[in-house]
DNA sequence: CGTATTTGACCGGCGC
DNA sequence: GCGCCGGTCAAATACG
């Protein structure tokens, strides 16, 4: 991984073999020579696990085909992490709905913090609910569970809808929401199979949050591809004006975020979330 | 007074 | 059958 200035060698090599500086040459060739055989090393184990990510991607594939046999229609259910203030007591999840809430449990997984259950109440037979939970192990995030399809658009009109929490200091900062893939909810019941998108909100220096789906689902599963225009998930890809949108500014967001040093720790859980867990699921059954 | 929220009771699923 | 637990209901309460 790591190459040395060939003119420098060339130099190097040349010097008088009784100095000093030709033993650093020596050490320098046995250097490049052990980093070579590492990036070899490197080189094989990337292939093995390349290969082995096609063949459970195949096997995940076959086996959501015969679950959608099974289950046709199954309720869509997606899962977000929303961070707020830690200091911010409240449940609430600004996200372009309007929600009653109608019950509220303390579960024991995470007895600090109650599950706040709500129904969308801005159509009158929308059967869209939601559960909000604070993260046990980091109190500043909330655990969104959305379940079902909304059956009308959002608050604002937008088919997106607008992702914020209630603390307006969370909004100032970069309002990053995320799938739970492999971070502790606790409790939280979300369908795995919808678990494998991270989706982030744009930081709060452009003038609106347009939420961006990463897949990470290895490529070429279009039927998750479905799950992440579920309508539990204020999203909607019809609007091709605001993809190109948010294509464009696809860039900016990644350097933005990988110099967030929480997202770098989130999305590399993630990842590798999304490579150990089909090996494990296989060995559970 | 109407609407939203709170909270204890109730129900059903699940494991033992 | 029993107990545990998550989810829902509905009466009481709070709020504008």
């Amino acid at each position: 991984m790591i190459s040395y200035c060939p003119v420098a060698l060339e130099i190097l090599m040349n010097m008088d073999d009784h100095t000093p500086t030709k033993r650093k040459v020596d050490a320098l060739q046995q250097d490049l020579l052990r980093l070579r055989k590492e990036n070899e090393a490197l080189r094989f184990l990337l292939t093995a696990m390349t290969t082995k990510c096609n063949t459970l991607e195949q096997l995940i594939r076959e086996k959501n085909s015969e679950r959608n046999d099974q289950f046709p229609v199954a309720q869509k259910t997606t899962q977000f992490l929303v961070r707020t203030d830690s200091k911010d007591n409240t449940l609430i999840v600004k996200d372009g709905y309007q929600w009653r809430k109608y019950g509220q449990k303390v579960t024991k997984d995470n007895p600090s913090s109650p599950r706040a259950y709500f129904k969308c109440s801005l159509a009158p037979r929308c059967p869209v609910k939601k559960k909000v939970q604070r993260c046990m192990v980091d109190k500043s995030l909330l655990v969104a569970t959305y379940e079902g399809q909304h059956n009308h658009e959002a608050i604002n009109g937008s088919p997106l809808g607008q992702f914020s929490c209630s603390s307006s200091t969370a909004v100032h900062n970069n309002n990053i929401i995320i799938n739970p893939i492999n971070f502790p909810s606790h409790g939280t019941s979300a369908d795995i199979n919808n678990n494998d998108v991270i989706n982030i909100v744009s930081p709060s220096n452009s003038s609106r949050p347009v939420p961006i789906t990463l897949d990470l689902t290895l490529s070429g599963s279009t039927s998750n591809q479905e799950n992440n225009r579920s309508a539990g998930s204020p999203q909607n890809s019809s609007s091709s004006a605001q993809n190109i949108d948010c294509e464009s500014r696809i860039e900016d967001y990644v350097a933005y975020l990988t110099k967030d040093h929480n997202f770098t720790q989130a999305l590399a859980a993630a990842v590798a979330s999304s490579i150990t867990r089909p090996s494990a699921d296989r060995q559970n059954q």
